[in-house]
DNA sequence: TGACGGAATGAATACGTATTCATAGGATGC
DNA sequence: GCATCCTATGAATACGTATTCATTCCGTCA
């Protein structure tokens, strides 16, 4: 016969609020204005009630609530089952959310196919915003889930602006920061390795390369790696090695760091033979065995951004489109240490 | 005045079984049936009430289920807010989970000292299974934990064992054949350059390689570079440098990286002055530039192991606890061109 | 042919909380 | 001293679904 009352109540099931209630000696409503509205209640009465609360080891029902109240404190993010880059984003936003207060309730797709049925099941959850982390995710998708009235952020696809709230940083000027700096390096023939071309991002990418290429007459020739994935990346290295440019620019770092191994395993040297650039920035990029010159992407201001909007539930209403600048990197990659 | 069914549904709360109860001429009981149990309802009618929810644009209210049937399908996961690692285990199981229809709500923290708070909010939620993915998880708090009657799984930590489920790695066998490898190579002297020594992870990658290098005479001290971090190794460099080692065991790739990049910003030569290994075996472990000696954790099957004891509901009441082999990877920083 | 049983459905209820409404008791104003 | 207002509390209800119980309808078996 126990009597430890933590035993006591694992075996039953959890507390509730009346079992708080009868144990205080005060109402039902009292114990959850205590939880929801301390305010409401005197401090003598709120001081039993945590008393009885924290003996019989009760924490409120979150679906209760949620079904009661017609909200939650839960973030919903859409974002693709691989790469480097969404796990990075993914981990600034949840801490970004965390310190909001807020928790995260992860979809997970692994193939574009696959989104329509987790946005489907996104729908069950009524999710107080929604991050679309993935630039597959197509507009008439987005513009579904618009209809939510809670707010929707997609993260770094521009295509979205306009659909739903939308956080990127400056892809276009990016790619021509990074143009511009191998130009300025001697830079005469040059190729842009895509991912997917039909993401819009890695179109925005393209075009500001090209650009500020072509101002400089340099032609910039489109190679899909066909994902955005280090394998792709080192599978495209044929390519590029049979067009022998002076550079190669990388629509993403994870592609770019497939690139390079791809092109050293083949004997070219780098930056000497071919200079590399990335894009995005990842925390490997820095590392001294590779040192990738790329675009970095301020990861933590843009899930800042995020976390703002998703918060905001006034911003589901007007949606709001952020645009942050990234900065130049410069690695070994693209220094000739002659010329 | 639009008759547009979307739009309309826009405007007002979601669509509720109740609705499309009306919409399709029956009643309630048999619209929450057509979801939730088909095989109860006709043909016929189940028909009927699918072509009205879509007209509708219904779905179910994920809260209302949850209280209703007293579970839900959501698994709590408790991760650390940083750690090239954690991400990559986070995303293995997300992958893992989706495919058993699943989803992942998650509870980041940043501090060890804020996991308290963090367990008070998870047990709001009344998650189907929890996944603890932390070293830094008090045992005591996992014992909390375990009074769920929801399964409680914990990640790769071994001290967890008999409170709760647990998968890991052979962490200390790992450590040996990393070590034995290390001796054949000729290594005399050597170091081992931990994470946090309070980590029980920590604890037996330290224990095993110490016995194997003591098996053959060799000693090890041991070094706390203070966290599992890329800068952590960085900064631990110079005292490693100082004792000039013939090998440095490092306790994780992340860390490793770190060691890498410091010693050689000292001139220190890899593998030809001083050989390093890693442990965890992350993806960037294998890329050309790094190709970094370390011990492959299969996270993978890791993942699966903990994602099929999460969703069985029979592992809460008995615990058990899945260890498994790691592989080693051979890469430069261990290849002594000669000697 | 009558009893029986299974399948399909509806009515009613309960899950645990937030919130509205009503009430009691002080304190404050004149 | 009476009307008024504010604070603290309780009773009652609603959120949207799953589930139990009861009912109807048919087909089957003896």
């Amino acid at each position: 016969m126990s009597r430890d009352p933590a035993l006591h109540d694992a075996a039953a099931r959890p507390a509730t609020s009346t079992d708080v209630a009868i144990e205080a000696g005060v109402s039902q409503a009292t114990v959850a204005r205590t939880f929801s509205a301390p305010h409401l209640v005197s401090e003598r009465t709120r001081e039993r009630v945590n008393e009885a609360a924290a003996k019989l080891g009760y924490a409120p029902n979150a679906f209760a609530r949620g079904l009661k109240s017609q909200q939650s404190k839960v973030i919903g993010a859409v974002v693709p089952a691989y790469g480097e880059y969404w796990q990075n984003v993914l981990s600034a936003v949840t801490r970004e959310l965390a310190a909001r207060g807020r928790q995260l309730l992860l979809f997970s797709f692994a193939d574009p196919g696959e989104v329509d049925d987790v946005l489907d099941i996104v729908r069950q959850y009524r999710v107080a915003g929604l991050l679309l982390a993935s630039a597959s995710i197509r507009p008439d998708q987005l513009s579904a889930m618009r209809r939510q009235s809670s707010p929707t952020v997609a993260f770094n696809q521009p295509a979205a602006a306009g659909l739903v709230s939308s956080v990127s940083v400056d892809n276009e000027d990016g790619c021509r920061l990074l143009a511009s700096h191998l130009v300025d390096q001697g830079c005469r023939t040059a190729v842009f390795v895509g991912g997917v071309a039909s993401i819009s991002t890695d179109q925005a990418r393209y075009r500001g390369a090209a650009r500020e290429m072509g101002d400089h007459g340099v032609a910039l020739p489109y190679i899909e790696a066909g994902a955005f994935s280090y394998d792709a990346g080192y599978a495209s290295a044929e390519r590029i090695a049979r067009l022998a440019p002076d550079a190669v620019m990388v629509g993403s770092d994870e592609v770019a760091f497939g690139v390079i191994d791809g092109l050293e395993s083949r004997g070219v040297r780098i930056p000497d033979d071919i200079a590399v650039t990335g894009f995005d920035g990842l925390p490997q990029a820095s590392w001294a065995g590779v040192d990738l010159t790329t675009l970095v992407q301020p990861t933590d201001l843009l899930a800042r951004h995020a976390a703002e909007l998703l918060v905001d539930t006034a911003s589901a209403a007007r949606p709001s489109d952020v645009t942050v600048d990234g900065h130049l990197r410069i690695g070994r990659t693209t220094k000739r240490t002659s010329r």
